[in-house]
DNA sequence: GACTAATACTCAGTGCACTGACTATTTCAT
DNA sequence: ATGAAATAGTCAGTGCACTGAGTATTAGTC
């Protein structure tokens, strides 16, 4: 009666891989430039809070401790945030925006939201919208 | 009237990050051991379609040539599948499950749907359901 | 004031995912 | 039959994402 196997090709979460890599690809393709879809997450948050420390960057973004320090070394090599160790609590590095970083913020938002639009691109704005909803269900806000 | 910088946490991308992150920790915490969620989509792959090359593997899965060679090479050496180069085609790289793998694949198999249902809590059946169908539409089937 | 908890971060290790450059092999056109 | 194009994999490099172990610092308890 039931299947032995069932595909792994119709899984909830092997549908969400896909579709995060063609969110990748669809980045990658509308935002030329090295920054990366996490890195502007950094650079969104840290511009209407400045001097957040990593740690809560990383709950900002669902990002563990681990991850967000890599990204943002990354950045820091690249010029975009400052990290420094804060003084009244030295075990934080508080982080900034560089003027590189808030040019390149200024030079990204207005392609961020063609981005979305390509990876819905077979959606209607509705059916967009639902999306959008229903994973912020799954997610329980 | 608009806000300088949306908030980057509200974009569909971020959404898809964060709930195939939550799947990757359902997995994890459902499917105990080694396997992963695309090793799990290797091993049922290979079930139905045994002798697959790489390439065909990865197109099933929608990954790219360095990644499912990645994959491929990480479940030889944990001997869930055997690489032979092909006689006809000395190219190609033909896969099969070994007794492990099919082991393992057995083991999995009735965990898969238990992952599902975990990540899909805060939904309603018709919910799940509808999330797929647009997730579906929004790959392009 | 000293001991313990908790907190913030670092570091090493693993896995997924991509690009771009390269090798080997097969196929196709002339 | 040969030379060009297409195909399948490998390899090096980069980035996201996690765990587990370890360090330094702060906060809380006695």
């Amino acid at each position: 009666m039931t299947e032995e196997t069932r595909e792994p090709q119709r899984h909830t979460g092997f549908l969400l891989r896909r579709a995060q890599q063609r969110h990748v690809a669809a980045w990658q393709h509308e935002v030329s430039g090295d920054i990366t879809n996490v890195q502007y997450g950094v650079l969104a948050v840290l511009a209407r809070r400045p001097g957040l420390a990593q740690k809560e960057i990383g709950e900002e973004l669902d990002l563990d401790r681990s991850t967000i320090a890599d990204v943002c070394v990354r950045m820091e090599r690249g010029g975009m945030i400052s990290r420094v160790q804060d003084a009244q609590d030295r075990r934080r590095n508080v982080l900034h925006l560089t003027e590189r970083g808030r040019a390149e913020l200024k030079r990204v938002v207005p392609l961020v939201d063609e981005v979305q639009v390509t990876l819905a691109r077979g959606l209607t704005a509705a059916e967009h919208e639902q999306l959008r909803v229903l994973l912020g269900k799954l997610l329980g806000d």
